[in-house]
RNA sequence: GGGCGUUUAGCUCAGCUGGUUCAGAGCAUCUGCCUUACAAGCAGAGGGUCGGCGGUUCGAAUCCGUCAACGCCCACCA
């Protein structure tokens, strides 16, 4: 096989993708082994794959691969998600610039038009997720609003209502007046925004000096809908006010002042405009006082017939123009800056309107209290742990979830009203009439004569069964699927989602199925750019992933995405980590064009090669237990980092080199046969630790290290390395690496090409002596011998206690070597000091632990007996 | 207004139950090399009073207090 000098991503990936794909690799079903479950976060089915599904596909994947090597039977079901407000929204503006307004089409009509702009754009990011490598079961791939799950939601609302958890009724909510719907509280997003404070006068009736009562407002445009004044009963500032009357301005209609201690005496006037209609505290007062409530607003944010003033006028520019109008009035006292929150829409970003209106709601606390504890007591756990408390927080102050939409993409909601007034709740509609039947006496009723709710069920009331309606766990209680899958094992997100999935199919698992959802949820951090700037289209900071994966392929991408992302930290992603993965690719790449291009003869295996392969053999099984250790803790690029190093400096650099056939009159020698048996199987070793992280160059380079059948792959091979190391010959090979560094560092210095050979003197005994033909090979010596003095003229450095020195002739700078010497010796008499005082410390000697005394005796020893040697050649060399 | 987290080399981060594998890694930087696997490379080197101050201790990056900066989550102050 001929191989370019560098690796080309692009000829394999596609290759290797479909060669899984037509083996069956990525598929699982129930079998003997254990099980590893995955489901996959499902992305919007009409997005597009961002820099955050890389990161989130990459650790799954990474997962996924890894267990599947360690035996399990690795299951990642794939899926999308209706996301019913952001794809309605995209198909009300897509018929919108066909000229087709929403509100002129039935609901017949509009679903058709859904599910073919479904259909069109459905799935495109779970092909995009196929050039990343993600080893999904794709066989499985799910879709929140498919019959199997819209069977199972729709089972699932009868079922809370029967148990009467959920109910319906008007409260005041979170009104998107451009989505048109109501939102959860989790939908709300509190934006700090830069805006004014109006203080409005408003007249007290039948005052004699017609004084006005000043109320301080960020909302004049709500004025039409005051139906009172409220103050402090402890205000004295205000007490003339108490049991007065005020005309709202502009308006002219006459309002109590009612007390009440909520209203803060500090703020503003002290005095507050009471609008039940349209913010939630003032519809407690509304509530508290029996207060009429005046809706002056529109569905869309326009106001209504009932504000009088300004109708059909959009809220904001009500307030523009009430300000002015107030103003001419001689209204308005003053008008201040003031900055303050206000909640916007997650997804539409406009402000919400707190509206009244009637919905239907899941009462939580009963969830609530399952979920907590297991997450409390770590039977499943966060990574990183700190969630815990933000999961805690939300819990403790759980409130009722509104669960209804006024949107007609997605599950509709399984109540039917009946005609003489009253609803029944059914899965269909020829149960609800029977139903109705039963609750009316009335036979006659058809099912024409129900009315089925017009509204849907939020997104997350679908998501929140994932991982149980994957599994078909809610329709066929108890398959085998569910029983051989469920728990799922790892729960891979953003802690955006915390409450929205994460906690609610916590409690959906432990109300359906008796338990948790999945062993662990490991947080991911949020992919921003190099400077820490969230990516966003109008930056132009968010590069195109699959641009990326062009210009680095699918590996180096992983491998980019994974050198920044420690768990739950945010990742500070820069193309420069790609271009690091892409490097290593090249690198693997060529040590197999190395090992691969060697003759190999039946010779005797040299010295240096022995010691080569039994050093690596235990670096390999440390580095192999460490990886075991990293993953266990979900520390995913450490562990990359650990094999990283492995492949690079410790097989690359130390032990190829160490083993490589000489070159000898331009012809390579060949190697002999162990050492090349040897190599290919570290190699393979290596490969397979590599495998999750890069799936695609290691396949490849998997496939052509050995023959290999068809339908064979690395994919599917266990992670059979031995794991025991021999912890003192990677010790020692540390030591021998200082020694050879000491070596190249005085050839750099020196000038010395690695041609010339030289010979090396070793003062006293070397500890590494076993390793001396390895020494000699790397640095061309001609001999190693013991001496008591080395020779005059000598580059000398030490390791540890032992002095090593190359005899250099009056190629030796005596200046320079005195001046290395003596700093060297100064650093030491230094250290010496330091151990003494610490020693000659009576507390210390009298508290410390005998060990650590012990350890600092050992540290005196040594620092002396170098201080001797370095003084010993620091006099030879000023002779 | 509550709660949580972060602060260690130019950058991104490891450093668990205080003491020789405690001041580390990768990248970047600098120096020398186009040496027949790889310049997307090889060899070598430099770089931090561990955010500030105070305390506990024989001993603190590590424990406690405090201050500062930054970040996140929650909360109805108009």
């Amino acid at each position: 096989m001929e191989l370019a000098s560098k690796y080309n991503p692009a000829d394999v990936e596609g290759k290797w993708y479909q060669y899984w794909l037509d083996n069956k690799l990525f598929s699982s079903k129930p079998d003997g082994r254990e099980p590893y479950t995955v489901v996959i976060p499902p992305p919007n089915v009409t997005g597009v794959l961002h820099m955050g599904h890389m990161l989130n596909n990459t650790i799954q994947d990474i997962l996924v691969r890894r267990a599947r090597m360690e035996g399990k039977n690795a299951c990642w079901v794939p899926g999308t998600d209706h996301a019913s407000i952001a794809t309605e929204a995209k198909v009300v503006n897509k018929l919108a610039q066909q000229g087709i307004k929403k509100t002129d089409l039935t609901r017949e009509e509009f679903l058709k038009h859904a599910w073919e702009w479904t259909d069109e754009h459905g799935g495109i990011i779970l092909k995009q997720l196929r050039k990343l490598g993600a080893s999904c079961d794709w066989d499985r791939t799910a879709f929140t609003m498919d019959e199997e799950r819209s069977e199972s939601v729709i089972k699932v609302f009868v079922d809370l209502y029967n148990k009467g958890l959920i109910y319906r009724g008007v409260r005041m909510v979170n009104w998107d007046p451009k989505a048109l719907t109501a939102l959860s509280d989790e939908e709300v997003i509190y934006k700090e925004e830069h805006s004014k404070l109006y203080y409005l006068r408003y007249k007290v009736e039948g005052d004699a000096e017609g004084r006005y009562a000043v109320v301080a407002t960020t909302r004049p445009e709500t004025i039409m809908g005051d139906t009172a004044m409220c103050i402090n009963p402890n205000d004295p500032k205000n007490e003339w006010l108490k049991g007065k009357r005020v005309i709202v301005p502009l308006v002219g209609r006459s309002i109590p002042v009612i007390e009440d201690d909520y209203v803060d005496i500090e703020f503003g006037t002290g005095c507050l405009k009471v609008t039940p209609a349209h913010d939630v505290n003032d519809y407690m007062l509304g509530e508290k006082y029996n207060l009429p409530s005046i809706d002056i607003f529109n569905d869309n944010g326009t106001l209504s017939e009932a504000a009088g003033l300004y109708v059909g006028m959009d809220r904001f520019d009500v307030r523009k123009q009430i300000e002015q109008d107030l103003a001419a009035a001689d209204l308005l006292e003053k008008v201040e800056a003031y900055t303050n929150k206000v909640g916007c829409s997650e997804r539409t970003g406009v402000a919400i309107e707190p509206k009244l209106s009637m919905q239907w709601f899941l009462k939580m606390q009963h969830f609530a209290d399952m979920a907590l504890p297991p997450v409390m007591n770590d039977k499943l756990k966060f990574y990183p742990a700190k969630y815990k408390n933000t999961y805690r927080n939300w819990l403790e102050n759980i409130k009722d979830w509104c669960i209804s939409r006024q949107l007609w993409w997605g599950h509709r909601i399984p109540a039917y009203y009946l005609p003489e007034g009253g609803f029944v709740v059914a899965a269909t509609a020829e149960e609800a009439l029977a139903k109705a039947i039963e609750k009316t006496g009335n036979a006659n009723l058809k099912v024409e004569d129900l009315r089925q709710d017009e509204d849907c069920l939020d997104t997350w009331f679908s998501s929140w069964l994932w991982p149980i309606s994957l599994f078909d766990g809610i329709n066929n209680p108890g398959n085998e699927e569910i029983k051989y899958y469920y728990p799922t094992s790892d729960l891979v997100t953003g802690p955006d989602i915390i409450f929205f999935w994460v906690a609610r199919m916590i409690m959906a698992g432990y109300e359906y199925m008796g338990d948790m959802p999945f062993k662990n949820v490991y947080f991911t951090g949020i992919v921003r750019d190099k400077i820490g700037r969230k990516m966003s289209k109008s930056l132009g900071n968010s590069p195109d992933p699959l641009d990326l994966i062009d210009r680095y392929g699918a590996d180096g991408v992983r491998m980019g995405m994974m050198l920044s992302a420690p768990a739950g930290n945010d990742i500070l992603f820069d193309d420069a980590l790609c271009e690091q993965g892409r490097n290593f690719n090249n690198k693997i790449w060529n040590a197999f064009r190395l090992v691969k291009g060697w003759e190999v003869a039946d010779i005797e295996q040299p010295e240096y090669a022995a010691l080569a392969t039994e050093w690596f053999e235990s670096m390999l099984a440390k580095t192999a237990a460490e990886v075991d250790d990293l993953f266990s803790k979900y520390r995913l690029s450490e562990a990359l980092m650990a094999v990283y190093k492995l492949f690079w400096a410790e097989f690359s650099s130390w032990y190829l080199e160490m083993v490589k056939p000489a070159y000898i009159d331009g012809k390579a020698k060949p190697i002999d046969k162990a050492t090349y048996e040897k190599t290919l199987s570290f190699f393979d070793s290596l490969l397979k630790l590599l495998h999750p992280f890069m799936p695609f160059i290691t396949e490849e380079l998997w496939q052509h290290i050995y023959d290999r059948k068809e339908g064979e792959s690395i994919m599917v091979q266990t992670l059979n390395i031995n794991k025991e190391a021999n912890e003192a010959i990677v010790k020692n090979f540390e030591a021998v690496k200082e020694v050879i560094g000491g070596i190249r560092t005085i050839r750099l210095q020196k000038n010395i090409a690695q041609k010339e050979a030289l010979s090396l003197q070793v003062v006293g005994e070397s500890p590494v002596a076993a390793f001396n033909a390895v020494i000699s090979k790397l640095c061309n010596l001609t001999a190693i011998e013991s001496v008591a003095n080395k020779t005059e003229g000598s580059a000398s450095f030490m390791v540890g206690t032992t002095e090593y020195a190359v005899p250099l002739g009056n190629l030796i700078n005596v200046e320079e070597e005195l001046k290395k010497l003596e700093a060297d010796l100064k650093y030491n008499e230094g250290f010496l000091q330091s151990v003494l005082k610490k020693l000659s410390n009576e507390k210390f000697v009298s508290k410390a632990p005998a060990n650590v005394i012990e350890m600092e005796r050992k540290k005196q020893a040594d620092a002396e007996s170098k201080i001797a040697s370095l003084k010993e050649s620091i006099a030879a060399l000023k002779k």
